[in-house]
DNA sequence: ATTCTGGAAATTTTT
DNA sequence: TTTCCAGAAT
């Protein structure tokens, strides 16, 4: 008990301590709000004899939960957090769903089962161009990316495919209204889930199944939820209906920091908790101990400048410390120059490491220009996002081999692989093949078995699509053996390495090795889950975040998006591209509410550093190699001067 | 069936 | 600047 509380400030004791019932945690930026969260969780188990498995602690990311849970077990021992679920919204709803889904199977047997594939962002913006595509529509004139928005934002509302057609008001939601409809019976035929899919499910199936909510409420007793700002309505109603009848929901958040609005974030949420808990308790976490007082007034300063938010005073006690630097740079790579240099600078008078250092910028494009000079200046970085490793062609290649092999009915998978590497069965065939499988109602591996019943097909090799039909046959009897080994037998057996070898580029040889890395992934997975099957894996790889894989332990400097760093803190951080139309961008300008998203976004990149923040921007910015005038960024201007030092070339 | 070609489009942020 | 795609050539 005792152990627990030292060292806390009198509103953190207070949070940790709070028994039953609805509790609101207001935690600025660096006020110890970590600390408070695995401190209450210890306090839960230790002191008021929880059972670990009835708490259910949610995160934003797979990082911090792992982080969470390391925690409480310094302070515990590895028995206090045993069967307690900490774990992100979408872990913890797969978790469940894995086992309840097949609640929403109609009594034909047709629809999910428990062993779903989760389609990415890609998977479905295909399966919703196939959708277009079925319904004879335009896919210049409606761009799958844009019906898969509106698709999605409507999930994240619970508005089912049903509900939206019968609520359309213009023609493009129409049209948005008949994908839908078509792009759920696809999910469902495929037994597939997308990212929303994930959360409204769950839902769905908790609403309309009153005994299995009951047992589900009764499991869990006690809720954690962090970063509350940046939940979206179906999480708030998944939160809400599990947590109706123990009431002891603890949300934590700073309204400040909520910058997930496009994703569907609902500012309210955390806003309006008073009114949906009307006997909460709300703490205020205000003292910060991370940032000098310099860089905390000068984040103070410009989140002001937001209309319609709840005031707050954030303070902290330590001293001033160095000024904000701002560099103005000529152009992008002049901007990257300094920024190497100042690193380079700062690594060898001030005896920091370059782990101590990040880099943070709006939006990805910013960091080839990093890549390059820092390789040129021999600076070890480390970039978070982009390109995803588990979105690399080749890798998703990959996986659709384990895909279709674990899940017959997934037919994005499988039309991916079936001419990867090229066996002569061509886009004619597999058009053709498809219509075959949707006229009989089954799928297109299903098809492809068949393949010689399929009337006129004249056109195709029988005996192509049977040496297919063979390997994927062959590979499926070893699934259940050694994962290992069965993905060893993928790269060998599908040729898709031969493939490459014989193309013997440069990209291809990346390749080869990020094959290589696949291979490791796996045999981590055996390692840390012994008993792991191919589901498992292919569960863990779909929800995987850049963030998750950030290893400290290396020394290098951290190359990220502003969203990236949300949670982290660096004792040097340089914020690149303040300009308009960049930070804030252009796609926010025309919508006062989006700039003040911007501007919590810029607050989020301010409130990481501790103890020296860079701010820099550029005259002149190339976008497709065509250069642009920028102006300073709105938000450098709402800095009070006198905090700032410009920094000049050369000196 | 596959490869080649030129013109158009693209970049917000992500579990 | 790079990437993507449709249509032509092989």
């Amino acid at each position: 008990m005792m152990d627990i509380l030292k060292g806390l400030n009198d509103p953190q004791k207070e949070a940790v301590t709070h028994g039953e019932g609805p509790l609101l945690i207001l935690a600025g930026a660096g006020s110890g709000k970590t600390r408070a969260l695995t401190s209450r969780l210890a306090y839960l188990v230790k002191q008021r004899k929880i059972k670990p498995n009835q708490i259910l602690a949610i995160t934003f990311t797979n990082k911090a939960a792992k982080e969470m849970r390391d925690r409480v077990e310094t302070m515990l021992g590895p028995e206090a957090t045993k069967g307690m679920w900490i774990m992100t919204f979408h872990a913890a709803c797969v978790r469940i769903l894995r086992m309840e889904i097949e609640n929403l199977t109609n009594n034909q047997g047709r629809g999910y089962n428990g062993r779903f594939v989760i389609y990415d962002e890609n998977d479905s913006e295909r399966l919703i161009k196939d959708c277009l595509l079925e319904l004879n529509l335009d896919t210049k004139r409606y761009a799958p990316r844009a019906v898969k928005y509106v698709i999605s934002a409507a999930k994240n509302e619970l508005i089912d495919a049903d509900t939206f057609a019968s609520r359309t008001s213009t023609y493009f939601e129409e049209i948005t209204g008949e994908v839908y409809k078509l792009y759920q019976e696809k999910l469902a035929q495929n037994n597939a889930l997308d990212f929303d899919d994930i959360i409204m499910l769950a839902v769905n199936i908790f609403e309309l199944f009153p005994q299995v909510l009951l047992k589900w409420q009764e499991k869990f007793k006690y809720f954690l939820i962090d970063e509350y700002q940046d939940t979206n309505h179906a999480q708030f109603r998944l939160v809400s209906l599990l947590a109706k009848r123990y009431q002891n929901l603890a949300v934590v958040g700073d309204p400040d920091q909520s910058i997930y609005k496009f994703r569907g974030a609902d500012i309210r949420n955390i806003l309006e908790f008073e009114r949906d808990f009307p006997d909460a308790k709300i703490v205020s976490l205000e003292q910060n101990y991370r940032s000098t007082s310099t860089i905390l007034e000068a984040a103070n300063e410009v989140i002001k400048h937001n209309r319609g938010r709840k005031k707050k005073n954030l303070w902290s006690e330590i001293e001033s410390g160095e000024p904000i630097y701002l560099y103005q740079a000529e152009n992008e790579r002049d901007e990257a120059i300094f920024i190497a240099s100042e690193v380079k600078r700062v690594v060898e008078e001030t005896g920091r490491n370059n782990r101590d250092i990040a880099v943070f910028y709006r939006t990805n494009a910013q960091s080839r220009i990093f890549e390059e000079v820092f390789m040129n200046f021999d600076i070890p970085y480390m970039l978070v996002g982009g390109v995803r490793f588990y979105e690399r062609m080749e890798i998703k290649d990959m996986l659709a081999y384990l895909r279709v092999i674990q899940n017959p009915s997934d037919n994005i998978s499988a039309k991916r692989i079936v001419n990867t590497p090229r066996r002569g069965i061509g886009k004619t065939s597999i058009d053709r093949i498809s219509a075959y499988a949707n006229m009989m109602g089954v799928s297109f591996y299903e098809a492809l078995k068949n393949a010689k019943d399929i009337p006129g097909g004249g056109g195709f090799s029988l005996e192509r699509i049977a040496s297919f039909v063979d390997l994927i046959e062959s590979l499926r009897s070893m699934a259940q053996g050694d994962l290992l080994e069965l993905t060893q037998a993928v790269i060998d057996r599908s040729g898709y390495v031969r493939m490459l070898e014989k193309e013997g580029t440069y990209e291809a040889e990346g390749r080869i090795e990020n094959i290589g890395e696949l291979l490791s992934a796996v045999n981590d997975f055996k390692t840390a889950y012994p008993d792991g099957t191919l589901d498992d894996f292919l569960e863990k790889v779909a929800l995987i975040a850049d963030i998750d894989s950030l290893e400290v332990s290396e020394n290098s400097v951290t190359l990220m998006t502003v969203h990236n760093a949300k949670g982290l803190e660096f004792p040097v951080v340089f914020i690149a591209g303040l300009e308009e139309g960049l930070f804030p961008h252009n796609r926010s300008m025309s919508d006062a509410s989006e700039i003040e998203e911007e501007r919590r976004l810029c607050y989020v990149g301010l409130t990481r550093a501790k103890e020296q923040l860079y701010l820099t921007c550029a005259w002149v910015r190339s976008t497709y190699g065509a250069p642009n005038y920028m102006m300073q960024s709105r938000f450098l201007k709402e800095i009070p001067s006198d905090f700032i030092e410009p920094v000049h070339p050369g000196s």
